[in-house]
DNA sequence: GAGTTTGAAACT
DNA sequence: CAGTTTCAAACTC
């Protein structure tokens, strides 16, 4: 399975490109493409760092009670909580305790809540001081006036005011239940930073979540992270977080019961010396019928900092699948720009209208601590695959691992429902074992640059082939020139920055290789993020890549390397440098495997370090204007004439071109030889074909009779037909034959009328076997 | 299946 | 960059 084929590869460069563009016209000053090694140290001040735990709810009035459940679950997570409330219902208390550890903070969780009035406008005061950034007061965030519009905002002592918003609508309460549209609105869950101050905002354009009990539609949830650190030597950085989800929201049948509850927490750790930090957002997008309509939003930090956990719990059932992010939020490295868009029969910025059913769940998570060598992404993109972008400690390389998604055992961890957070080791590796198909190690861990899925024009369709999964090694550094062209990407195609050797790398994992992970394999995860990832993750799987089906792109196995001195840690090892682990190979020491990470790694680096374009496929576009593809370096053959395949350019089926150094070449277009080879593979393929083709004609008819013939044997407990044709009967059948044909000569007949009395003698005989056959199994029904 | 040939990759 | 060596696939017998 390759990574990605030739065809895309070739494109790829303009394409990423362009998408760097875009992130950078959108989000990232252009000074921030530049991330700073992943060693280099995380400065001192981290934006949206909070030291104190706050507790903030927010849901509707006349689903308190339900909240409260809801909260209950969550408040085993340590760090601060957000609760979320419709404006215009909700009643805040605070109750806060100020705590200066995350341990402490966990039973002494502060707890801000406020009341704001329908249309009136919302200001929340920071719990612990902070600059304003934003010409406002310190510590106090405005929220629009606009209705019920609900804006909560998790403060920091850092001063990092986070806000969560509820949209207009979002905080309905029951009351407009049943009555809202069938079709569900999408929901955007957004987190903004204005001015250095991160912001949460979880906005709805639906009435309500499951506003009708035939509310099937997805809704769509936007969670937008927008990071700006205070100062850095690189100017100021933004880190971003799109997450954009459509959440499918039948089941909702009991109106009173789908007033969304919003909860979330925020908790950040109190010790200074540790920037790094982490948020969680777990989100229950929809509940049980019998439940409210509950839709959950934890924010919650893990043990590491400088982290971005955004945790989707889903929802239908207890085996609903989980969707988590989590990204690296430091702020030395702010060039980090994650967007993950997931959306289902439209697009996001048409999530409005979305009318899919299928709910789909895109996660990210990046665990472990930016700015060292700890740290890990964990992506899981579709549904039943599960894509884990992995960072291994002592690496900086990125993986995206799949795998398969578990049955929802461990539900609402996310969402901190009992989540005691000092057990989460964010910065704890993955271990990695046989669940892993894929892993495509995208250099410079320190940032995801973007994930763009592109919508689909369907449900979420899982493809899973029966073949060995294979693991991508994606080296994703030196490719410079890449340009992403995110309407040209495979759907699910994941591109990451590479920070090495200054130049921006991507990695690339078109979606229908996700598909290929198996049902059953499954991995856990570290204790902080063990999320069910039975997610119902809208896949793409059935598009297209780079011309290939999805079938066509999953079924080409790679044949096993025998690599038995190079540790299949050079570019001699085919695997290897496809980007491939080994899987199935006959190779000897080998090291291309999760085993020899480390090992890997280095080999990966030191052909980057020769050839920075070592994992880009050779084969790649001719000039401008050249519609044949052509070898990137062309072939140096020297006997072969270059009609074998010690040729790469006959290998490839390509003929040689001008920038090949070939000796006494043969592979070019008029060339006498190439085409008698040609044409003579040509026709040995056609007999292969065909000889295949009798195979399988020959092998089902076979199949067939022996199937319609079983029963024959079986039930009536004779024997077939045929097997009444003993030495003795054949002899006796020849005999009348014989003597058919002495009596035609006796009688002197014409010799195609002897044939013919011959034949029909035969006949006769055979009739009389088949008759006899059929005699001694009436008679003796039980296997004479 | 063993041995040879070949050319890319790796090394100097 | 060129020459040499190493390596594994392709090929032959």
């Amino acid at each position: 399975m390759d990574v990605v084929s030739p065809e895309l590869n070739s494109l790829l460069p303009d394409e990423i490109m362009d998408t760097e563009a875009i992130a950078m016209e959108e989000e990232l000053p252009a000074e921030h493409l530049a991330a700073p090694p992943q060693s280099e140290p995380e400065p001192p001040q981290v934006p949206m760092e909070t030291e104190l735990p706050e507790i903030v709810s927010l849901c509707p009035a006349t689903t308190s009670m339900q909240m409260t459940s809801t909260d209950a679950q969550c408040s085993t997570s340590s760090g601060t909580q957000l609760l979320l409330a419709p404006s215009s219902l909700i009643s805040g208390t605070t109750t806060s305790a100020k705590t200066t550890s995350p341990a402490v903070t966990q039973n002494l969780p502060k707890i801000s809540s406020v009341t704001v009035p329908a249309n009136h406008q919302l200001i929340i005061n920071k719990v612990s001081g902070a600059s304003a950034a934003d010409g406002k007061s310190p510590g106090t965030a405005v929220l629009k006036p606009e209705g019920q519009k609900l804006l909560v905002a998790g403060l920091s002592k850092t001063g990092q005011p986070i806000m969560l918003a509820l949209p207009h609508t979002w905080n309905k309460p029951a009351t407009t239940q049943g009555t809202g549209d069938a079709k569900a609105q999408p929901t955007q869950i957004k987190m903004l930073t204005t001015v250095g101050k991160p912001v949460i905002a979880v906005s709805s354009a639906s009435q309500l979540m499951g506003s009708s009990s035939t509310l099937q539609a997805q809704q769509l949830k936007t969670l937008q992270i927008t990071k700006k650190p205070p100062v850095s030597t690189a100017g100021p950085m933004i880190t971003k977080l799109i997450i954009t989800k459509a959440l499918n929201n039948k089941g909702l049948s009991s109106p009173a019961s789908v007033a969304p509850v919003v909860t979330g927490r925020v908790v950040t750790q109190s010790t200074p010396v540790t920037p790094p930090r982490t948020i969680t957002i777990g989100e229950t997008s929809t509940v049980p019928q019998n439940a409210s309509g509950n839709s959950k939003v934890a924010i919650s930090p893990l043990k590491s900092p400088s982290k971005l956990t955004v945790v989707s719990v889903a929802s239908q059932s207890p085996n609903s699948p989980q969707k988590s992010v989590t990204l690296p939020l430091n702020v030395a490295l702010g060039q980090q720009i994650l967007t993950v868009q997931q959306s289902a029969a439209t697009s996001p910025a048409k999530a409005g209208t979305s009318q899919s059913t299928a709910q789909t769940v895109k996660s990210v998570q990046t665990v472990g601590g930016v700015g060292t060598s700890q740290f890990k992404t964990i992506i899981p993109f579709s549904t039943p695959p599960n894509v884990q972008q992995i960072q291994v400690p002592g690496s900086r390389f990125h993986y995206v691992r799949l795998v398969t998604a578990t049955t929802g055992s461990s539900t609402a961890q996310s969402s901190g429902s009992t989540n005691t957070n000092p057990s989460i080791q964010p910065a704890k590796p993955v271990m990695m074992n046989a669940a892993v198909r894929m892993s495509v190690p995208i250099v410079s861990a320190q940032s995801i640059k973007q994930v763009v899925p592109k919508p689909l024009t369907s449900a979420a369709q899982v493809v899973t082939t029966s073949q060995t999964p294979q693991r991508l090694i994606m080296p994703a550094t030196h490719l410079p020139q890449i340009q992403p062209n995110l309407t040209n990407l495979p759907p699910g195609t994941v591109l990451t920055p590479a920070h090495g050797s200054g130049n921006m790398g991507y990695a690339v994992l078109p979606a229908p290789y996700v598909t290929q992970i198996p049902q059953s394999a499954f991995v856990t995860l570290t204790s902080s993020s063990t999320f069910s990832t039975a997610t119902p993750i809208q896949t793409q799987a059935r598009l297209s890549l780079n011309g290939l089906s999805t079938s066509e792109a999953t079924s080409r196995p790679r044949k096993p390397c025998n690599c038995t001195r190079s540790q299949c840690l050079k570019l001699y090892c085919d695997c290897f440098a496809n980007g491939e682990f080994c899987n199935n190979c006959n190779c000897v020491n080998c090291f291309n495997n999760l085993d020899h990470e480390s090992e890997r790694l280095k080999a990966i680096k030191s052909c980057l370090d020769r050839n920075p374009v070592a994992f880009k496929p050779k084969i790649g576009k001719g000039k401008e204007g050249e519609s044949d593809r052509r070898h990137s370096k062309g072939c140096n053959c020297k006997k072969s004439g270059c009609l074998k395949n010690y040729c790469e350019c006959y290998e490839a089926k390509i003929m040689c071109s001008s920038i090949c150094k070939c000796m006494g070449c043969k592979n070019f277009e008029e060339s006498p030889e190439r085409k008698t080879l040609m044409h003579l593979a040509d026709a040995a393929e056609v007999r292969v074909q065909q000889q295949t083709a009798a195979k399988t004609k020959l092998s089902s008819q076979i199949s067939d009779l022996l199937t319609r013939t079983t029963p024959a044997i079986t039930s009536g407990g004779g024997k077939l037909p045929y097997t009444f044709v003993t030495k003795e009967v054949a002899e006796a059948t020849c005999d009348c034959l014989l003597e058919q044909a002495e009596q035609a000569e006796l009688t002197d007949q014409p010799q195609a009328v002897a044939e013919r009395l011959i034949l029909e003698e035969f006949g006769r005989c055979l009739r009389r076997i088949i008759s006899f056959a059929g005699k001694v199994k009436t008679d003796c029904p039980i296997n004479c």
